[in-house]
RNA sequence: CGGAGUGUAGCGCAGUCUGGUAGCGCACCUGGUUUGGGACCAGGGGGUCGAAGGUUCGAGUCCUUUCACUCCGACCA
């Protein structure tokens, strides 16, 4: 390709809204371009040819390990999700909208039901099983806060997959193989990563892993061992139970005064006493189905900290929210004394697994201006979870090391869903003695897009972008420094030219500008390699420039189309 | 959802307080000079000032309504 045929229109200035790496220069690259800045952006040649280009690789992979490529259709009749429950479940990211007829449809943002619909319909018998199918396609999810470009959009491009088998067995089979699969995909795209125990989500299903692209930037918050290779998202993560403090308050089981403490800090403060000791009582409004609502209070040792997750997933809620204070006390709650065992017989307590067996523990009386003393929740039957947010310096539950926290961009998750979707969609089939059957599914994602913007967070410098070999927009660049420079002209074609029967992919500047803004722009697209034709001709040298580093080594002008034929 | 802010040329912004010819930088077009680190000179094109309504002789500017976008926040009960 020719610079100066290319649409690629490289900017000095950085969007004003641009805070991310890859945001910017893939921006400033004119890889993509905002249309409209509301998490939206068009793909330029360059950012098609890059994005072509990881999704080769995904493809490639999948084919190799017998998955099939299909494509949905983008738009999804609402029934389909009634059918499987989620259109209430899912929320407010999913795109809802009629047509001319009033019909409801959905932009999806995962296609679950739409891709067992079709299995429904074909396959019957247990002798069309296995089965793995998937699609690379566009995604529509209204976020809250689209933001960081590729990153965070409501429109991106993902693969997603799903696996259809007769049994749990086959079917986590499957979902091992598809984690070696994932394994190779980032391995090729030069990715540095970890797979983590994951939370499901809005997804469902029970065991579930997230491919983390190891990034300062990103976006979650993951719990890793340095110590043996358990890795987990925040939302997931789990700890060696925390060893009680040695100070262990004494005290009879009685109502105390408390004027104005209505925090952990002050609490503890007041009663010289461990957080440890100390009953954490957190209201939450749980939300479900058909604008049904809950409050829940939720119970933790006071050294722990809620992980809204965890504590959503323990009451099978939408979602939680905050509550206000009115919505308290209109419940019988009283702020900032509140306590699991004086609660209302309406409201639901849930108490964190930590709290089992907990002795000499302070909780809120439920009054204004009381705390109770001396609680034990020794043999207390009570609904337990695990609500706990892992901090850092927690003890590994694997091998009892020190955790520490550390950030990922979520790029793949692969989850086993087993018959959450076949089950209520239907997607039976015949087993041996011609029972039926529900398939046994797992679900596979990758975000194609966000990797784009993973790639560049994980590889960029001060002056642009550092693609990986496998993501490249082009292998090579070759810079003409003056184009009135006949000798220069003249070798700059030649290996053009000879590249391009080699088959390489090179981009030749051919552009009429001056040495600087060439060379800026070639920092900033980030090409592996350069070799640039300058001044030096003249001495018969031009230079081989390797992006990561920026590297420069002198050529002879005459050995450099042997080397480049070597190196690619 | 709560709070704050911004909508003016493709992009980034000034002008709004105090109403009176629509501006600047980048980008773009023409001509010329320049060619090793985002050049310079001269000329030029490009605008429903987010939208609707109102006040006024006159509105980018004042008033009302509305839409969009951006940023911050959303466990310690």
């Amino acid at each position: 390709m020719r610079f100066s045929r290319l649409l690629i229109p490289t900017t000095k200035e950085t969007p004003s809204d641009a805070t991310l790496a890859s945001h910017i220069y893939l921006i400033r690259g004119g890889f993509i371009q905002s249309v409209g800045g509301s998490g939206l952006y068009n793909y330029l040649p360059l950012g098609k040819k890059v994005l072509d280009k990881v999704r080769a690789v995904v493809k490639e992979e999948l084919d190799k390990a017998g998955c099939q490529e299909v494509s949905l259709s983008f738009v999804t009749p609402a029934s389909l999700w009634q059918e499987s429950g989620r259109f209430e479940k899912y929320g407010k990211e999913l795109l809802r909208f009629k047509d001319r007829k009033n019909n409801d449809f959905v932009l999806g943002p995962t296609h679950e039901e739409m891709m067992v619909n079709m299995v429904r319909q074909t396959v019957k018998s247990y002798k069309q099983l296995p089965l793995h199918l998937y699609q690379i396609n566009l995604k529509f999810r209204d976020e809250i806060r689209p933001r960081f470009g590729l990153m965070r959009g409501r429109e991106f491009l993902m693969k997603d997959s799903y696996s259809f088998d007769v049994s749990y067995e086959a079917m986590k089979k499957e979902f091992d193989r598809m984690e070696e699969t994932y394994k190779k995909i980032f391995t090729r795209l030069g990715l540095e990563f970890r797979v983590v125990e994951a939370d499901s989500g809005a997804i469902g299903g029970s065991g579930s892993k997230e491919f983390m692209v190891l990034a300062d930037s990103g976006e979650d918050t993951i719990v890793v061992c340095d110590n043996c290779d358990y890795g987990a998202n925040i939302e997931a993560a789990i700890r060696q139970e925390k060893a009680s403090p040695t100070e262990v308050p004494e005290a009879v089981f009685s109502k105390f005064y408390t004027p104005d403490t209505k925090t952990i800090e002050a609490l503890s403060a007041f009663f010289h006493v461990d957080p440890y000791y100390l009953v954490k009582t957190v209201a939450k409004k749980a939300l479900y189905d058909e604008g049904k609502s809950a409050i829940v209070l939720f119970a933790l040792r006071g050294s722990d900290t809620l992980q809204e997750v965890k504590a959503c997933n323990a009451v099978d809620a939408n979602d939680l929210v905050d509550i206000t204070e009115e919505e308290l006390l209109a419940a019988g709650l009283v702020p900032g004394y509140m306590g699991p065992t004086m609660a209302p017989e309406a409201v639901r307590v849930v108490y964190d697994n930590n709290m089992k067996e907990a002795t000499s523990m302070i909780c809120g009386a439920n009054e204004e201006g009381y705390h109770l003393v001396g609680n034990s929740f020794k043999g207390l039957d009570a609904d337990y979870h695990d609500l706990v947010a892992v901090q850092e310096g927690d003890l590994c539950a694997c091998c009892v090391s020190p955790l520490r926290y550390t950030k990922g961009i979520e790029a793949g998750h692969i989850f086993q869903l087993g018959t959450q979707y076949s089950e209520p969609l239907g997607a039976m089939f015949l087993d041996e003695n011609g029972k039926a059957q529900p398939m046994v599914m797992g679900t596979y994602g990758i975000g194609v897009s966000r990797l784009l913007a993973a790639i560049i967070e994980q590889n960029h410098d001060d002056k642009g972008c550092i693609w990986t070999k496998a993501s490249a927009p082009f292998d090579l660049q070759i810079i003409i420094s003056n184009i009135k420079d006949e000798a220069q002209v003249a070798l700059g074609e030649k290996l053009y030219a000879s590249m391009l029967e080699l088959g390489v992919d090179v981009l030749l500047d051919d552009r009429k500008d001056r040495f600087g803004a060439k060379m800026k722009d070639y920092e900033l697209l980030g090409v592996p390699h350069a070799v640039v034709i300058g001044k030096k001709l003249s001495d018969g040298l031009v230079e081989f420039v390797t992006r990561d580093g920026m590297l420069k080594d002198e050529v002879s002008a005459e050995q450099i189309e042997a080397l480049l034929k070597e190196r690619f």
